[in-house]
DNA sequence: CTGAATATCTATCATACGATATATATTGTC
DNA sequence: GACAATATATATCGTATGATAGATATTCAG
């Protein structure tokens, strides 16, 4: 039962805490963790358990952040009882390192066709407006995806306040979702104005587009005050959607 | 000595989180507070402490949510000792809506000169082409405040945090910080584009474009991450007005 | 210089938190 | 059906948190 010498004041805080405790956790054994497979082991319950464990706890982190969210909460949501976490997920962190795993597979899911198809284009060759109705189609299948579903919704803000705060599920998100969308997306900009794939200002480029996505997003509720809607429904998404459009159509063409 | 009553159940939670307990605090009288004239108080002493006090936490509140920031933290950064916070604010929430106020006037006293001359402007007749320079005038100093200036930089994090989370001092920052921005913008984009001022294309322009600039600052760390850059200097802000000025060159043009 | 108003401290409270030890129940294998 | 592996529950630990009580020091008007 090694001494598990748990680093003295342990108690990671999230983000300006984030402070020292560089220290892998190196927790005593972690009964299951299943540690990267998602169905595994024989047994059935305990599988439906980590996974109510988990829907509970991405919408709980989606909500709010890592350490305004207790372990109570989740546990007692999911009608589980507190030493549950630590058996699936060793502690709150590693269920919270887990949210970001399953949100990532469950995003690729949704946006490898789109993504998948521009980067076939951008492999062969490819004419400015080619990419342009790349760029359209991939923005706007993010942009349905983050704003018109309730569901992604949540695991949304969960994205966007990790890439911003650089929490404990950093380099998990960053370098399997924020890379290769921006990347995708600047390559294409770049190809729309017919410069060097990695140039700077097309990556600029890339950010601000994704970034306007990502504020109706994240701002979702200050979106909605703003304009006086009450939901972002198709006809709302329509007009947001009209906007980006817009914006691309603008890539590449001197003003005036 | 008034017994200041503090509103009953102020207690509001800032997000999800922090389970029951919600008997209200209805502490007992608040000594100072000063309500809301900054210097107040004939005592010389007690303002200082309590500047100190709101400074640290300005940084703290900045960059760590509400959840995250612990009261010791703040008292132990401002060396003064624990109870000095409940003297002078109350309470942990006190001295959060008392930063969202600092910053409020901090902000406004940068922007107000560039909206002012965008407003007066909005009275008289004001071409397309004018208020397309008004815009991008008022963008770029916004810009230029919230990414340029480190100091700010902490400001705007509280701000954008606390709009998207609906946190305690939501209202305070909606209402004299939100609002007025977006109006602005937004009837500048609508003369721009010739329609009514409260056309709601363009209100959603505006918000794509506050939305892109508070992307770039909210978002600074990925930022630089995606760039490869080691900071935002003047360059670097360059680049972002750039792609923004092209934005609204854009705005009221046909595509083609 | 005095006395009240103001400011700051030390010590402590009750509670909520994340985590664990340990006992019991459930599941699948042979 | 026996038995190991797996899963769940109860009870509790140590600690960090926000807040308060109450004593003491400081400030300033008269």
């Amino acid at each position: 039962m090694l001494p598990k010498s748990k680093e003295i004041g342990s108690h990671d805080r999230v983000a300006a805490g984030h402070d020292g405790r560089d220290t892998p956790p190196v927790r005593g054994q972690v009964r299951r963790m299943v540690v990267k497979g998602r169905p595994e082991s024989g047994y059935k319950k305990g599988d439906e358990t980590r996974q109510r464990l988990l829907e509970v706890a991405l919408a709980a982190f989606g909500a709010a952040p890592f350490s305004a969210v207790t372990t109570r909460q989740i546990t007692t949501a999911a009608g589980v009882s507190l030493p549950s976490l630590q058996y699936y997920f060793g502690d709150k962190q590693g269920l919270y390192r887990a949210c970001a795993e399953a949100i990532v597979d469950r995003f690729r899911a949704n946006a490898s066709a789109a993504a998948g198809d521009a980067r076939k284009a951008l492999g062969g060759e490819c004419s400015p407006e080619m990419a342009r109705a790349h760029l359209k189609t991939v923005l706007g299948a993010i942009a349905g995806f983050l704003i018109g579903t309730k569901e992604s919704a949540r695991w949304a803000q969960f994205v966007a306040r990790e890439l911003r705060e650089a929490g404990p599920a950093f380099e998990i998100l960053y370098e399997r979702l924020w890379r290769p969308g921006v990347e995708v997306t600047s390559r294409l900009i770049a190809r729309v104005r017919g410069v060097p794939d990695n140039d700077p200002a097309a990556r600029v480029e890339a950010l601000l587009l994704i970034g306007s996505v990502l504020a109706f997003q994240s701002g979702r509720r200050i979106t909605l005050r703003t304009m006086q809607w009450s939901a972002i429904g198709p006809e709302e998404l329509e007009l947001i959607r009209a906007a980006l459009d817009a914006q691309i159509d603008a890539i590449g063409r001197n003003p005036g």
